[in-house]
DNA sequence: CTGTTAGCGCTTTCAC
DNA sequence: GTGAAAGCGCTAACAG
């Protein structure tokens, strides 16, 4: 069905059609005329079809959110963000989708023309460059400032480990290479909210992955360093199997020693005990974000917003 | 950057650009020619304008997943068949990307133009027949024929549970109403296993969302049904809660009820008890289904493969 | 072996 | 108020 179609269905030209549909306002079109136009496009289910669009146009509405993994997909905050900004990009005119950014496909998905890519990956990174490389379009970090973001989020739960009294502050992590960076920055930041109420230095504990690992890194750990009295971890997975450690060890959480959580998953109330954990508020974010990447999409230079760097705490049952 | 940038940069025809990059079988260019051709390609940094080449071709290599939510995204087994999905359509020429059919995008992202839709939705239900209606090619069922797939889920969890001498089965889920269809097939697959083995009927447990909610209910389903031995759970995540209830309740589990799950999700391992569970085995299904959308995409007709329905058990602590 | 040319469907300027 | 025509960038049939 093209827009030839209708104009022969409604007995009028192409560009009649084309003037009852984008509601031109240098051409009224008497009723009845318009009216048969638009019984055409009904009758023919015609759809405009968006290649030849964007040709004439010279660009797409699609903004291309690539993923290393989905990795992020399964972590509820990323969800809830990809999910929230696909709205108000949409109340913008822009349509999100999302792509694996896999090692197989190294094609760029040309069929894609994207108007604007966000790239998982943060400005330096590989992923980024490959993107920025492959598409002739911009290429924004889909997060930006995440290492601002998950720093502060560490910094959220020393200072209420802290307020809670604790004094012998621990950062757990899984022990992944790929999580390194991350790791110390976080550990560093806890270190700073020591430091500045006069704590001695913070430890880190490397959890293994099985749950028999899991509770030998803890036992070792608490054997090494018995006055820790509060951990705090990654995210909530971590401190769920820190709980799973705990347990099998016959430790007590929180009165031996405190656990502290990342992001607020649904199942952190159903832990025993549930999980206190550290949220961030990502709605204005969002806002910015999407008035940010409609403005990229007409060519204006400037910076975007970063990620927030409030968190609220949630204050459950391990600390 | 276009064909004819790179045909006066490397001084021939736009048509010899093309013969160079299609690698076209009819017509061979010399060497020299050739190079320069690429090389005016690898200075220009030139890519083809993927809107053009779908207009000429009629057609583009997208395959759109519309889902309702992200509710499938931290849907462990959802994400896995989608990755592995799109690493097997990339091999097949096809690009797989992801949109979240929300009821605030109504406008069905012409831009996009599929060449098939797969939707999360199953045939006849509203979004499926949105989808069709939105989008002038092929809609396929992203999960198709999920119920018996899910189905067999539950039989497989009731199949253990018989194995291990329980005899007295009850299905639970959350008392959502979005629910209750899939739940009522669910159970009614776990029934049809007790009464094969000539046990009770099996009741149903609806489960409350928080987690008092929670064990208030299993609470009061147990004292009503003091003799069911054990519980199938429409999946881990209210496995999980039905743990934590019992704990919350000093019911002890396996010994008093025992509970099975099913995805086989990574924090099964961490639950105390840890958690007995089923997982499907997607592997042979996710290339049978590309080659199905790949012949959808050529225009064959013909029935697609549908969810596997062979489950392997993992045993653990619950059961 | 290389170049010319027509045309995909949509949009818009210009002429009637 | 309506229509004719050109052109976006890519491809392929056809001519040279």
């Amino acid at each position: 069905m093209t827009d030839r179609d209708v104009a022969v269905e409604a007995g009028v030209s192409r560009a009649t059609v084309y003037y009852v549909l984008n509601e031109d306002a240098n051409h009224r079109i008497p009723d009845p005329t318009r009216q048969r136009v638009l019984d055409a496009v009904d009758k023919l289910r015609y759809v405009p079809f968006g290649p030849a669009r964007m040709l004439r146009r010279g660009q797409s509405s699609v903004v291309l959110l690539l993923t290393h993994g989905l990795e992020h997909a399964t972590d509820r905050v990323a969800t809830d963000l990809v999910t929230a900004l696909g709205a108000a990009l949409e109340s913008r005119g822009l349509h999100l989708v999302w792509q694996i950014d896999g090692e197989v496909g190294r094609d760029p998905s040309i069929d894609l023309a994207p108007v604007v890519v966000l790239s998982s990956a943060a400005p330096g990174e590989p992923d980024f460059a490959r993107a920025t490389a492959d598409y002739p379009v911009p290429v924004l970090p889909a997060f930006p400032d995440l290492d601002r973001f998950t720093a502060a989020a560490a910094a959220a739960q020393a200072e209420l480990a802290v307020g809670a009294g604790r004094t012998r502050l621990a950062y757990a992590a899984l022990d992944e290479p790929a999580l390194e960076r991350s790791v110390a920055l976080r550990r560093e930041k806890v270190s700073g909210v020591a430091a500045a109420g006069r704590l001695p230095a913070v430890q880190t504990l490397l959890l293994g992955s099985t749950r028999d690992e899991a509770r030998a890194s803890l036992g070792a750990f608490l054997d090494q360093h018995p006055d820790v009295d509060v951990i705090c971890a990654f995210n909530d997975e971590v401190a769920f199997r820190i709980l799973a450690a705990a347990r099998d060890l016959g430790i007590e959480v929180p009165s031996r020693v405190g656990v502290i959580g990342v992001d607020d998953l649904p199942f952190g109330a159903f832990t025993t005990p549930a999980l206190t954990t550290v949220e961030p508020d990502l709605s204005s974010f969002v806002d910015a974000f999407a008035d940010h990447i409609r403005r990229v999409c007409d060519g204006e230079e400037g910076e975007g917003p970063q990620l927030p760097t409030s968190f609220r705490a949630v204050r459950r049952g391990s600390l």
